[in-house]
DNA sequence: AGCTATTAATAAGT
DNA sequence: TACTTATTAATAGCT
């Protein structure tokens, strides 16, 4: 809406995306707003800017629809799943851009020396290495690298529910701490991108189990929030 | 946007209700995963229909969002507050519809004479008398009243904030369990509301502390959720 | 922060 | 519940 169409893909001009967020920011709260007095629902919305600053609102008020949701869960939630063939085809394309990223650590690393590394199979680099003879060093960076994959997995599963309402079915919802986003993908989804990655998969969450939050904090430190307040199952 | 103009008022049929709610709802989901997208923002919407379904969506995840905003809690949130004076204006109006309400039940008591009251004064009626005077009965009546007062006030002051982004002002926001809808309205209200409508404020908070939370659930059971998950102080 | 040319959303109607 | 269209609302690019 406005001089021109624009893709919907990120705005790399920082002023520029920080302009877009005030400005739609806004409107979005309005139409909460607006669906809340309309329509008698309840709402909440939060929203952390690019610059990490965070923005609420809510009807009756945002704790109350987050202790409605909290406590009730997503065990009355029917909200729409998109069929597993679609998950599976957004994942397929993920993979291959996971595996470009692949070629370029292994050029890292090869530049920096293999002296370092703690977990490294004998034929090759650490991701060929069965999970549980990974170091602590190639977790970090496991965790880091899955959790860049689930992003990208999860909106482009989004994108595709929300513009093909149509082509979605009515499933069963996962439990509270399974939900993976808005419960747009299935746990299962989880299990296919772990399984995929790494062949010793079964041991993935025994493992985390075994390790605390703070352990899986991304080498490079970014979203230390995703490991928050991991209750149970490691949320990443 | 479409054949005419519709005032912010609740759809009082049912079915045009339901019919705004679900276009809207989606409407304002895809808007929200475009803003992640273009601005790389952190988004949770959570919404619950009026028929009591929730949806919600989120980016990377609701429950990674939820973490977020629940560890970090709202203390880097900036959202604007509107000034004294708007919260004040709004309080006035809504007060003065509750003196309406306060007419229309003590008609209904009269109607049904006055032998089942448990705290009442020997002058009046119940919300005449001090509050630590009221029983069970009357504080659920106090409750429900001050619940639809509330949720009254929070929308008009919240309708007033997105409308006249300018006329805001900055403040430091309220520590979580303080907080009363999207940091929109400061603790200050919440004891203006309860200032206005009863004498002997001041042991309110007091007296909530000393029951439990079903103990407030009002007498016609609705909205039971808004008692859900009380830690510290009572969320109405 | 304001201003328009445009695009997007949507209230009714079917 | 889904599609169409007349209108209104939102907003991208500029200043």
């Amino acid at each position: 809406m406005g001089r021109r169409k624009i893709e919907i893909k990120k705005i790399e001009n920082k002023i520029a995306r920080q302009v877009c967020f005030s400005k739609r920011r806004s409107s979005l709260f309005r139409r909460a707003n607006e669906l809340c007095v309309w329509c008698d629902a309840e709402i909440a919305v939060i929203a952390f800017s690019p610059g990490k600053q965070a923005f609420s609102i809510g009807y009756p008020s945002v704790d109350s629809v987050l202790n409605r949701y909290l406590s009730e869960g997503s065990s009355q939630d029917t909200q729409a799943w998109p069929h597993d063939d679609d998950v599976e085809k957004y994942l397929q394309e993920a993979l291959r851009e996971l595996e470009a990223e692949k070629v370029l650590a292994e050029k890292e690393d090869e530049a920096k020396g293999e002296g370092e590394g703690e977990g490294e199979g004998e034929a090759g680099f650490w991701w060929d290495t069965p999970i549980e003879n990974l170091g602590l060093k190639e977790l970090k960076k496991f965790m880091a690298a899955l959790k860049k994959l689930k992003k990208k997995v999860v909106i482009r599963v989004n994108e595709e529910r929300i513009a093909n309402d149509e082509t979605m079915i009515q499933s069963t919802p996962p439990s509270v701490n399974e939900t993976m986003i808005g419960n747009a993908a299935s746990p299962a989804v989880n299990e296919a991108i772990i399984e995929s990655m790494f062949p010793s998969v079964n041991e993935t969450t025994m493992m985390m189990g075994a390790l605390s939050p703070s352990d899986f904090l991304p080498a490079d430190n970014d979203d230390p929030h995703y490991y928050g307040l991991g209750a149970g199952l490691l949320q990443f």
